[in-house]
Formats: structure tokens, sequence, C-alpha cells
DNA sequence: CTTGAAACAAAAGAGAA
DNA sequence: TTCTCTTTTGTTTCAAG
């Protein structure tokens, strides 16, 4: 199930998608020096090699409602591995809940929330406690700015 | 600047493209009970007034190549208006920094990072302290296993 | 990897509800 | 206006070399 390694033009598909991930086959193909037949395998392979696990349009929350976004640091109560699988299939399903991630460093979790209003997030967070997920602390840092999103560089990465 | 009032369908039409960024605007207009011109010409107007930043491909970087992904809280020295600029100037290029938000609650900024090892990211947060960007103190979570990632919902915004 | 052809989608216009 | 329908142009997909 691991990669059959990738060249430097499957690395050139994948970050020219990456940023623009609807332009046309034809011209990703020009992009990457490529006649569209090839490139257009390429893209089949990755996407089925499940390295391209799909595709976004990027919305400008701001324009389209209002909203708050918050991160959130959770501590559980007890650190065994059915703890963790409790927190993260009640965490899951949620829809305010964008992201989520385990972490090291003093906390288990780190959250991100994308919700109405800080009213609805209390609620959230309320309801999260009383499930009795484990949750024995959690820590909130609601976003005044956002700076930066960006897909990550993969030329950083060692390919 | 803002946003002509958008209807159920320009909702349907994001949500649609959030999950699906690839989808062809034939199937796209089937999927909002739309025939394609019409449904073209908003989602053209939705891109126009920018309400879609952009289309991404969504990779999966575990299969792409070796990296570690941390969360870092950053104090500034001052709250001066300068000193927050000076900071998101410096944070803003860099290419490993794929996510900052400025947040409350005892933090100044939050963000993502995504480098190649912890050795390089270790350089990078020396480089940062170095730079005189105005960075008291930062605080690191590496990141251990992802749990969620997803497009917000937009149903629970206030459209 | 290239060519080329058939199937399909995108873009833009003319006009009806 | 807002949608439907039609046409032209360009893209996607696949077979064959």
């Amino acid at each position: 199930m691991e990669q059959t390694r990738l060249d430097d033009r499957d690395i050139a598909i994948l970050a020219t998608l990456s940023r623009e991930g609807r332009i046309s086959k034809t011209e990703l193909a020009a992009r990457v020096n490529l006649s569209p037949t090839p490139c257009w395998e390429r893209m089949k392979r990755l996407e089925q090699a499940g390295l391209i696990r799909g595709y976004r349009a990027e919305l400008d929350l701001d324009g389209i409602g209002a909203h708050v976004q918050v991160f959130v640091t959770v501590e559980l109560d007890s650190h065994r591995a059915e703890n963790f699988q409790l927190f993260e299939r009640t965490v899951a399903p949620l829809d305010a809940v964008t992201g989520c991630w385990a972490i090291g460093g003093g906390y288990d979790y780190l959250m991100q929330v994308v919700i109405q209003d800080v009213a609805a997030f209390q609620e959230l967070m309320d309801n999260l406690l009383e499930s009795r997920a484990g949750v024995r602390r959690y820590y909130s840092y609601i976003v005044t700015k956002p700076i930066k999103s960006v897909p990550p560089a993969l030329g950083l990465l060692n390919g």
C-alpha cells in the first residue's frame, strides 16, 4: 500500500494541483512539460494511490456568513488507548470541528472549530464535557485574525 | 466589496465545490437542480466576488514524503501594532509555515508548520528568534496523529 | 510517450417564461 | 431578470502505434 516512487514530474503535478486544483488537464500537462495523455495517466495513478485525497474549493468564510473560529487544546482524564478512541470517535462526527490532531507537548489534542458564534461554541463544548468523552479540561483560543493558510510546500519534504 | 446576498442555491454550489472541487459544471448544475448556464454564471459570480478563493488538491502527505507537523503558540515581546505587523511580515513568507492565526486567550499567535523533520523545525524556530521578529517565547506541539480535517460546514453559518 | 479520433464539457449567444 | 436551448470551441478519455 506504499508509494511507487514519485519522480520530479509527479511532484510537479501534485504541487500544481495543490495550488490550482481546477486546472484543465491540458494546461496541467503543459505546465509539467508533458503531453496530455501521460500526464493524465500519472494524475489518475496519483489519485488512485490515494496521494490526492480530493479536491476542495477554498472559501472566504468572512464573505459568506458570520462565524467564529476557535482553536481548543484538550486534556483527557486518562491516557489509556480506549480513552483516546472514545474521544476521537466522539469528536470526529461533529460538523463544527473542522480539524483535530493528537499532539505531544502538554495537551492531548488540538481541535479547530468553525461555528456560528461564541454561544454556539460554548454549547458545543458544554455538550462535549457532558458527553463523558473523557475531557478533563480544555483551553479556548478564539481566532482574532487569520494571517496565512496555504498548502504544504512539497519542496521541503523528503520526496 | 461585500456580498450580494447568497441564496440557498449559491450556498449549495459553495458546499458542493468545497467537497468536490473538480466536479464538472454539468454535474454541479444537476446537483443543485439548475441547468448548466445559470449554474455556470453563479459560479463565475461567486469566484469573482472572491467567495471562492481558489481550488486545491488535498494531498496525503504521509504517502508523499517524510515530514513532521507542528503547532506552535507564540507570545510577542510587545503588543504595539508595529510588533504585530513585524511578526506577521516575517512569518508570512516562510514556506514551512502553512497556517498562522492571531488568537486571543493567553498567546498572540498560533502557527502550523509542516517541515522535513524535527531538526529543520528547530532551525526554523531558532532563525525566527534570531530574526528579531519580536518573539518572546513559543511552545511547540508536535502532531502525533491527524484525526480530522474537513472544510467548514456551511450549514452552521449565519448565511 | 505520441498521435489521433470519438465522447463529452465549457462557454457564449438568442430568445422564451 | 432568470432560465432553457442551441451552437461553437475546447477538453477528456482511450485505442493504437
